[in-house]
This record gives structure tokens, sequence and C-alpha cells, in this order.
DNA sequence: CATTACACGATAATTATTATCGTTTGTCAA
DNA sequence: TTGACAAACGATAATAATTATCGTGTAATG
């Protein structure tokens, strides 16, 4: 290996100072296990693999640093919907109309939305069974708050 | 009126007979007011609007029938993501394909994705960002397992 | 009606996440 | 370099969301 600990390093230094955060050790070793993760993990995924390199650290210092760094938008979050359970007793198949900031969902009649394709290929033996769309954006109110801010 | 809370009871009943479940008077203000809400609560929204009509009921009543009538397939959850964040280092926009029994989250190469359209009406003021497609089905080895069950 | 399996309410336990606080460390300017 | 300061860390307590337990009550069935 030509110096490729020394690469990430360098590199997180210059994000962090990009992103205003101070370039700690945790830090650096909490990203690279997100970055080279390709499953999208949970918290305590990234907790367990950062452990083997630093076995003191804190799940609280794991979490506190995902939420810098989701708040950076060096990172995101596979699901608008995690945390608490949303109910849906409209059986049939339909998309939504989804606010990021107050996480209203608005069903979206179903004639009106063309779904998305996917031509490329599947993993072996997986059997594809519907889709699931969310067009997502800011509602009015929200939008009106944010604005209320940076003014 | 015509009798019409009368039709809801009889309507109720002969839905939890199909499905094998008791037709309890407390499933059936749940069941009326998940499907009578048009935001997609959660069921701490649920279990307010039913202790208007049933001060006595508890939350943990209201947690189990959710879960019942969800494996009633009798209500759907809006994403399968709740519960536990599930993180994202990949930064461009991208969608994914995703198992609904073991949640496996796999990137889809963009190129073969083409996205889904909405050409009807936003609500008022709505700004429009950014769409979120799941391709959802089940993998290889959880249909498997499913299907050595059934054997 | 009587039986019985299942559902209910109360409450304890678990899991996921966030907050607090005293100590340590990275940053930056002298 | 070095010191001052703000920010980050680890330990741990607190909160939020959900599930489990258990004794009592009630819907289903005949
Ligand atoms: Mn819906
Ligand atoms: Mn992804
Ligand atoms: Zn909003
Ligand atoms: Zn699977």
């Amino acid at each position: 290996m030509t110096q490729s600990s020394g690469d990430f390093t360098a590199m997180f230094r210059d994000l962090s100072q990009r992103h205003g955060l101070a370039c700690t050790h945790q830090r650096q070793v909490i990203y690279q296990a997100l970055v080279t993760a390709k499953d999208h993990p949970t918290p305590e995924a990234i907790y367990e693999s950062v452990r083997a390199r630093i076995p003191s650290i804190s799940l609280g210092t794991v979490y506190k640093n995902i939420k810098t760094f989701l708040e950076a938008g060096m990172l995101n979050e596979v699901s608008l919907h995690h945390g608490s359970l949303r109910l849906d007793a409209r059986l049939e198949p339909h998309h939504h109309l989804v606010c990021r900031v107050c996480r209203n969902i608005v069903d979206l009649d179903e004639p009106d939305v063309a779904p998305a394709s996917y031509t490329g290929r599947l993993p072996r033996g997986f059997r594809l069974e519907r889709q699931n769309v969310e067009f997502i954006g800011i509602c009015a109110s929200c939008a009106k708050q944010q604005s209320s801010l940076t003014t």
C-alpha cells in the first residue's frame, strides 16, 4: 500500500476543515467505517466496527458524530421515517408526498403517478414485488418558518 | 345519518371474521381511527384519538392491535425503515433495492433507474426537491427460509 | 349458559436515542 | 512551542418508542 491510511487522514482533515469540524481520531474512524460499509449500517453496527480500532469509544460519541455528519451534509439517512411507526389503512398500492421537515405524508392519486423502472440486473434470486415512491420536498408552512429564520 | 355507526360495526364484525380475529370494542374503535385518519398517524396519535371514545384503553392494547392488523394485512406501514436509523455515506442521489424481510438495502446503479413522475397538482406552496424510490421484494436467502416454513 | 381461548389493562422490561457533566483534546493565536 | 479556550470525549443518567408479562375479563362456540 502507498501510504493509503495517511491519504485518508489527510483527506479527512481537509474534509473536516471545510465543514468547520474539529478533526478528532474518533471522528475519523467513525467516518471511515461509514464510507467503507456497503450495507447502509445502523449506528450500533458502526459502533461495533469502530470498537475494533478504538475499544474505549463510547456509543454516545458514535451517535453524536453521526448526527454531526448528518447536519453537515456529509451523510444521509436512508429514510425520513425512522423513529416512529407511521400507519396507512389504504391498502391499494399508492405513493406519497413527504415534507422533509415536519414529515407530513400525503397520498398521491395513482393515475397521476408514473412509476419508476429499473432495467439493470437484480441480485441472483431476488424476487421483486413492488416499489415505493416518495416525492420529497418542503411544505408551505415549513418553508415559511425556515425563511423567517434566515431573515 | 342512516345507521352509519351500525353499518361500520357490521362491516368490522365481518372483516374480523374473515381474518380470524375476535371482534372487540377496542379493536373496532382503533380500526375506525386508523381508516378515518388521513395523515398516516403514529400509534401514539391513534391512542389519543381512541381515548376520546374509550378513556380506559391502554397504550399497550393500541400497539398490540396495530401489530395484529399489520400481520393480518389489514394495515400497512408507510416505511420499512422505522425503528433504527440506516446511514448512507454515498451522497449522489440514488435509489435502493430493499428486502422486506431482512431489510437489507443495496444501491442501484443510477443509469439503470428511470425515475417516477407525478403529473398531478401539488399542495399549494409545496416545493418538490427530489424523489426516493425503493424497489421492494424478498432476497434469495429470506425466500429460502420462508419456503422452508411452509414445507 | 358454560367453557375456553384469547384479549384487555396495568405495569415492568427492553431498545433506541438523547442529554448531562466532569475531564481531555484539538485549534489557534501569541 | 505553548497556553487558553472552545469543543469533543467517555461515563452515565434520562427519555422515547416499543414489547413482554401476568392476572382478570370477555367474545366465540356449541
Ligand atoms: Mn398512504
Ligand atoms: Mn445507498
Ligand atoms: Zn412541513
Ligand atoms: Zn432478505
